[in-house]
DNA sequence: GACTGAAGCGGAGCGCCGCTCCAGTTAATT
DNA sequence: AATTAACTGGAGCGGCGCTCCGCTTCAGTC
């Protein structure tokens, strides 16, 4: 509970109080525009809503990375910690995975080209990949393995591979009828599933 | 073989002969920064690799989706044609599938961030997605067909889904060691197997 | 309340990019 | 040789990321 504070980025903590408060600002005007306009929206333009310079934004988030990771550090940590809970409340280890995939494909679709910038080849959000991975590889490497364990699946499949398998499947416009990430997903899994050695 | 021209982009025929010396001369530079930078490269690079002015580059190719079509035609066109070969030679139409979804990726994931190109949001590529999916979906919807009608696959599976999801598993970090699209698509090939109904 | 130095602030400025536009050049035609 | 339609190149505009530094404001001190 005490050691926050994603990547080097120092929340208010002893920071003085109009630096606090607009951190503060920057965050909720960020939080709007990211939603409006997707993550990739210009930094000018976050500042100008928040009513600050651009020289305020980046120095609280010298990263863009920072920025989102500041965001969405909320609902990150959450997808994390409901990892171990669902694993003791589902049916199966597999149930569990399948849950766990869900509400992680929940937060990439409704967050406007989340995912192509998790997967993005540019490095400015190079930072944002690392913190993705750090918190919630263990999450899914944990329901995996548990799967396995039980024989729901097969064995051999990495963690990150498939979470890099699934944040792809996210990437892309945002509004295609024809296209619903989470059927290939369930195909995904479908595939993963332990043959019937009959 | 008289009907060229992917998008009303009409080659040199009728041209007047700088013209044309000059659209080859722009095909041949944007190829090679292509394989160098991405194909996200600059148009003023390209320009002056190809030693004119950027103006005769636009004036060519209006949009760099033309440009990148361009270049990938004979590429794109091969992969197109290889789908009924396959599926007369190969032993089943699932393995005709599978051969042809490796010849798909193979494409994909040797042309730097042509993947990304492809699924990206930004619409300065909508005529390339376009492109991608005149040529290539009949293709797959043919041996997807084929697959389902010889009972080596469930129904119900969607070309144009299938094609973006292919698509999307290879974007990214072109030579991560620990990310290889391929297991992940063998993995959704094998979810699409017909369960075995005993 | 006045003083002060350090922390914080903001936006001008630089470089890079996509894309347009038009005065000048050149190839084809007569 | 003259004509003209086609073609050319790059200056120029607007937008963006990011830095840098003179100015402002806070928070302790007396």
């Amino acid at each position: 509970m005490a050691a926050e504070s994603p990547a080097g980025q120092s929340p208010s903590r002893g920071k003085r109080s109009d630096a606090q408060r607009n951190r503060q600002t920057v965050l909720a005007a960020a939080a709007e525009v990211f939603a409006t306009s997707g993550v990739d929206a210009p930094i000018r333009r976050i500042a100008s809503r928040a009513g600050v310079g651009m020289g305020t934004v980046y120095r609280h988030f010298p990263t863009r990375a920072d920025l989102v990771t500041a965001v969405y550090h909320h609902q990150i940590e959450e997808c994390a910690e409901a990892g171990p809970t669902l694993l003791a409340d589902a049916d199966s280890p597999l149930d569990a995975l399948r849950q766990w995939i869900d509400l992680f494909v929940d937060f990439l679709v409704t967050k406007h080209g989340l995912a192509d910038a998790l997967q993005s080849d540019s490095d400015r959000f190079a930072a944002l990949h690392t913190y993705f991975l750090d918190r919630l590889l263990p999450v899914c490497a944990q329901l995996l393995d548990a799967a396995v364990e039980s024989g729901d699946i097969r064995p051999g499949t990495q963690p990150y591979e498939l979470m890099r398998g699934i944040g792809n499947l996210c990437v892309g416009r945002d509004d295609d009828p024809r296209y619903d990430p989470r059927r290939l997903i369930a195909l995904l899994l479908a595939g993963l599933r332990q043959p019937r050695t009959p």
